[in-house]
DNA sequence: TTGAAAGCGCTAACAA
DNA sequence: TTGTTAGCGCTTTCAA
């Protein structure tokens, strides 16, 4: 049975209220009692028990960010912004999938208020118990998605003007034929980054796909099967505008194994600005926007408790590589950008 | 304030022992009157308190996984094969940064039992700890570091043959003059691979460098740093054998900023088989490993409790591809491995 | 099938 | 400066 906070009392003699004072470093008690109160705890292995800690606190000061998928290419910034401004604070930080649906960790741990605040990135969560749970002893942030309620803040990025400026490049470059390779049409982003690429159509007269033909669930082998059903089934457009980069990516080799020259034959964009985008053949042009500041400045809008929605808008940038045809000034040390320049010991 | 079970009960006409056992789907309790609490209990927007849940039951049914560097392009297969396992035992995963020394969340949340087992990767836990707070009911599993005790059990990978077989290979395609580029000093999987690297020089007849000039501290920066110095200090080597990928990327990147050729001037090999290896160019030679198993299989020990310290050893393989000069079957299609193919909704 | 009550391990108000 | 004690919100035993 591993040691309580009762059984330091009784070792070290003294009362439990003692003990908590002592270990939790209150003025209040003599360097003699102190002493004699950390012997006793280190005899006895004695490890406080942080659930009873924040039952009685109420409070857990912890803060929980909810992704829908640890691993990939696109969060590790995000985490680290997020990570930084936890810290700053004093505060721990859990990361969660939100894979599992309705029994999934991250649901069980918005419901058990396990976590003092939310940051959530990802559809898995529901609207509906975002709406339930936030509240002011609860904020949460929501990225890349709208959803106003009091205690609910988002970070938005500017997705519809970032698909606008990349297909305004394809056109500016002389595409006239531009597809859009979408992800799932429910995602927020996704329609407003097809909303973008209408827009720029439009603007310049030319014709809008009555329909999306290209769906490829924002996933690199997404974007590989659609693309090759494509080039079996119809005429190729010049110029394919995929809603994020794995997509781009998955549609490059695809074009490739079919013979077609990127960006000769067919142009590719892609949105995010993936950490890799610099190294694929040809590398990738995308529409890109600064990951650890959405993840920093959601977590201060997390401890910046505020009734009134407060939504936060960054703006995106596009970033001209090699799979568009416009020769932009390649950085070769692009490369170092990749890593993440934190602390690593482990191989 | 928040209503607890107390209130639901009242609000329900029940005792609050009636309210647990309703929403906790117990059989005892008749429809007619699950249903009252259910609905008492969603008027009132009750969630229930796992810190008093985790109290009483005294265990979180959650698992902690602590590694050094949430943002690294080694973890995300890792942390995948460690979310699969954990959630086909219902159970929960919290994943965390070590990062912040004596007061990290990791460190507290390993003290203070926040998890019911924990699994670590990296060096910023010490062993200290670690002995410290493995116990039967709290298992700890260390990848890829050596440490035995009582309910700590490990998951390591062949690192010096892993080297060996690097190094070896490059003496087979006739390099002579190989230098280690070396992560951080203390680090075990470092101080591995070197031995390997001794090894396999020595087997060869080689002269094994007195000491070790190029350390990078497992950075692509460390390593590009390392190498331009050596470029300006001294002769050349024929080949580079570094640690670890992003040192040997960086290395790469310095080369050619020094307009050496990679491989013909100089033959370059990494450790990890990170997964942007394929599309540096030229494309990385290195040992890889199988990280998701390593996941996988360090869950699976932490919910199979036992005394004896255990330990497991996975092979690793030499993956070759262009930067040691040898023209291996280069697949194309390898950039698709890149990708996470679970579920994504996020742009 | 339901209720009463003990108690998980801690913090903090209050008393001494 | 230290001790006594109530109680955080649950689960679960035992009684009804």
């Amino acid at each position: 049975m591993a040691a309580t906070i009762k059984d330091v009392a009784k070792m070290a003699g003294v009362a439990v209220s003692t003990v908590s004072y002592a270990l939790n470093n209150s003025p209040k008690i003599s360097e003699e009692t102190r002493k004699k109160v950390i012997r006793a705890a280190e005899e006895l292995s004695y490890r406080p028990s942080g659930a009873a800690r924040n039952l009685k606190k109420r409070k857990s000061e912890t803060i929980g960010l909810f992704l829908n998928d640890l691993g990939g290419p696109f969060y590790s910034q995000v985490i680290e912004g997020v990570q930084e401004v936890v810290a700053s604070h004093d505060y721990n930080l859990i990361v969660c999938s939100t894979y599992g649906g309705e029994n999934s960790s991250a649901n069980r741990f918005l419901r058990e208020k396990f976590v003092d605040g939310a940051i959530i990135m990802g559809t898995a969560i529901p609207d509906s118990l975002i709406l339930q749970v936030a509240a002011e002893s609860f904020p949460i942030v929501v990225l890349d998605r709208e959803l106003k309620s009091d205690y609910v803040h988002s970070v938005l990025i500017t997705n519809e003007q970032g698909a606008y400026d990349a297909v305004t490049h394809l056109i500016k470059l002389g595409r006239r034929r531009i597809e859009f390779l979408s992800g799932p049409l429910a995602a927020y982003d996704n329609s407003k980054r097809y909303d973008g690429y209408k827009r720029a159509l439009t603007e310049h007269s030319l014709h809008v796909p009555p329909k999306i033909s290209l769906q490829g669930r924002y996933l690199e082998a997404g974007g590989y099967q659609t693309v090759k059903v494509m080039m079996a089934c119809k005429r190729l457009p010049d110029a394919i505008f995929a809603a994020n980069d794995e997509m781009a990516i998955g549609a490059m080799r695809a074009l490739r194994e079919g013979g077609i020259r990127v960006p000769e034959d067919v142009a590719v964009v892609g949105f995010d600005n993936i950490s890799f985008g610099p190294f694929v053949r040809p590398s990738l042009t995308t529409i890109g926007h600064s990951k650890y500041e959405m993840g920093a400045i959601a977590t201060q809008l997390v401890f910046n408790v505020q009734k009134e929605e407060n939504s936060i808008l960054l703006p995106t940038q596009l970033v001209i590589r090699q799979s568009c045809g416009f020769k932009g000034t390649h950085n070769e040390n692009e490369e170092s950008y990749i890593f993440h320049e934190g602390r690593r010991n482990q191989g």
